[in-house]
DNA sequence: GCCGTTTTCGGCCCGACTGTTTTCAGTCG
């Protein structure tokens, strides 16, 4: 079930595609789009505010406040529904056609009729777009590959894959003398859990150049755009990449730029603004002489604003410009400072490596103490008996003496049943270090049957930590449905810690979760659950989503010493 | 339609690229 907010942002933001495609002002539909933006990340739950409270939402003024009031009382609101009657709801639906807008939208609706993209794909085909004026060969043509594009892509690739090409193509070009500097931008540099379109940016002073050698590249199937400062072009696999060359010193500026989101970008250039400044791609500038102030890196362009550096992950205009003008941005957690990861695998269940192989691997990352947390018996699938769990936890012992500076702790990855309870007595889950609970079937119960369930795990004073805690699977598998209020309360209640499951298709608790639990007081153990050596390396994944839910080390139990982690493993016993 | 270190009107981020035009509108990020 969407959240009030939720519904309330589709709803604002319909009505400002509306707007955009039946009216000239371009002011009054980015109005509604802000709006929506707004309440989507506004932590309070809008079901419960009056109307003061609404008009307190930045972006929200009198005329969306009452239109929210609507929604949130009857679902819609009625001028919304009067511009869904102007228009069929397929036009909408036409501008995620890449290339176009609701301009071009607007045209083939009135003048052939065209009112979704079935429509319009045998108006192409019929060569119907042919007279109308401000539509060329190469426009319909672009209309062409964009419903293509629209029809297959549409899937947005996790993170890790997105991570995976980055590598390659800076590999490649990283290593021409011409190129000084390249990184990736956008919205895989802010960690966002699936990436559309891969940003690179490269200094250079011979764009030309290289613009020539990445359109040239292996990977490369279609050249999209390509001038003098951009090039862009879909890769074999479908994936969009867009390559942006700027000079060196303009480093900083360009990162900011390319790195987004598009909406940060616009807080702070409106802060610019208001400064009598102008922020673009190539610097900061005085607005009215056009001197530039600084450019060459990221933290001096923040600082002139008036900012800290703001880290990337936390770059969506979720309050983070206004938290660090008050100096309230909190200081996200880092990699470095997770002391060790609390949920892996080995081979005596599912994963891919043995425990000896796990250990050597884990140890290689410095952590400070780690465990082992293989499946329990009610997992059937995986064969677990309670002499084998005996049999490892000797052998954990055993190898502790070959890893002086990693405590070793012996935990298991219990299975929450439909009721709640877990595969063991409190008597044999005494002998573990650490359990960590999850939901491994049942998927599709009711929201109070799932919310009960999970309230009542967290209540047995052996569960330490729930697991992948919606179930999701990134393009696969929705979340459950839980009453995430009540889960986030009775979390802080049993002092019961909420995975960040780093694993790239879970990242579960996701971003907003994770801001929403934490307004609670819920702690979080940021883990990789990893089935294989190669995994450990996802807490990257884990700590930057983390970090796009605002935490710091003293919210993620896996970032404090051992000695505090132990009593928070105690549960208050 | 929102907003205020140019405060209750008059702005609203900024630049690259494309396509169809003859100087610019539309789209995108």
């Amino acid at each position: 079930m969407p959240r009030t907010n939720d519904t309330v942002e589709a709803a604002l933001t319909e009505y400002a595609d509306l707007l955009s495609i039946l009216t000239e002002d371009p002011y009054k539909p980015r109005s509604y789009e802000k709006a929506g933006r707004s309440v989507g990340g506004y932590p309070d739950d809008l079901a419960g505010m009056d109307r003061k409270q609404i008009l307190k939402i930045p972006n929200v003024g009198a005329s969306i406040g009452e239109k929210i009031e609507e929604v949130v009382r009857t679902g819609t609101f009625e001028a919304l529904e009067e511009l869904r009657a102007q228009i069929p709801p397929g036009v909408r639906g036409m501008i995620a056609i890449p290339g176009l807008g609701p301009k071009k939208a607007i045209v083939l609706y009135r003048d052939l009729g065209i009112a979704d993209v079935e429509d319009l794909r045998r108006a192409v085909d019929e060569g119907r777009l042919a007279d109308l004026k401000g539509f060329g060969a190469k426009t319909e043509e672009n209309i062409r590959r964009g419903i293509e594009r629209l029809s297959q892509s549409g899937q947005r690739v996790l993170a890790s894959v997105a991570m995976d090409l980055a590598s390659e193509l800076i590999e490649r070009l990283g290593s021409r003398r011409d190129v000084r500097k390249i990184a990736y931008a956008g919205s895989l540099r802010r960690m966002a859990e699936t990436i559309g379109d891969l940003d690179l940016l490269v200094a250079s002073d011979r764009a030309a150049a290289v613009m020539d050698a990445f359109a040239s590249d292996r990977v490369v199937e279609r050249i999209v755009a390509k001038g003098e400062a951009k090039t862009s072009v879909l890769t074999r696999q479908g994936m969009q990449v867009d390559l942006r060359v700027v000079p060196r010193d303009a480093w900083g500026a360009a990162m900011i730029y390319f790195t987004g989101s598009k909406p940060h970008n616009i807080r702070i250039r409106e802060m610019a603004v208001r400064k009598g400044l102008k922020l673009n791609e190539y610097g900061l500038f005085k607005a009215k002489s056009g001197d530039l102030i600084v450019a060459e890196n990221e933290e001096e362009v923040y600082a002139q604003l008036g900012l800290p550096w703001i880290p990337p992950t936390m770059r969506e205009d979720r309050g983070e410009v206004e938290a660090a003008l008050e100096g309230s941005l909190p200081d996200a957690l880092t990699r470095k400072q997770i002391r060790g990861d609390l949920h892996t695998h080995t081979n005596l269940t599912d994963g891919l490596a043995t425990l000896e192989q796990m250990l050597e691997a884990a140890s290689a990352f410095g952590y400070a103490y780690y465990a082992v947390t293989d499946h329990a018996p009610n997992l059937f699938m995986q064969r677990m008996t309670d002499e084998k769990m005996l049999a490892q936890r000797e052998q954990v012992r055993k190898l502790q003496d070959g890893y002086p500076k990693m405590t070793l702790l012996h935990g298991t990855e219990l299975n929450i049943d439909g009721e709640g309870n877990v595969d063991w007595d409190a008597e044999f889950l005494d002998g573990f270090d650490v359990c960590v609970a999850s939901v491994h079937s049942l998927f599709n119960q009711s929201k109070d049957e799932m919310t009960r369930r999970i309230v009542h795990a967290m209540e047995n004073p052996n569960v330490h930590v729930i697991g992948h805690p919606t179930g999701r699977i990134i393009n696969k598998r929705e979340p459950v449905d839980l009453d995430l209020d009540e889960v986030f309360k009775a979390a802080a209640r049993t002092g019961t810690a909420l995975e960040v499951n780093g694993y790239p298709d879970r990242l579960d608790l996701k971003d907003e979760h994770i801001l929403w639990a934490r307004r609670h007081g819920v702690k979080f153990s940021v883990d990789t659950d990893s089935h294989a050596t190669t995994h450990l390396d996802h807490m990257r994944f884990g700590v930057a989503t983390a970090q796009r839910g605002w935490l710091t080390k003293d919210d993620v139990i896996n970032a404090w010493p051992l000695s505090k982690l132990k009593t928070f493993l105690r549960k208050g016993r």
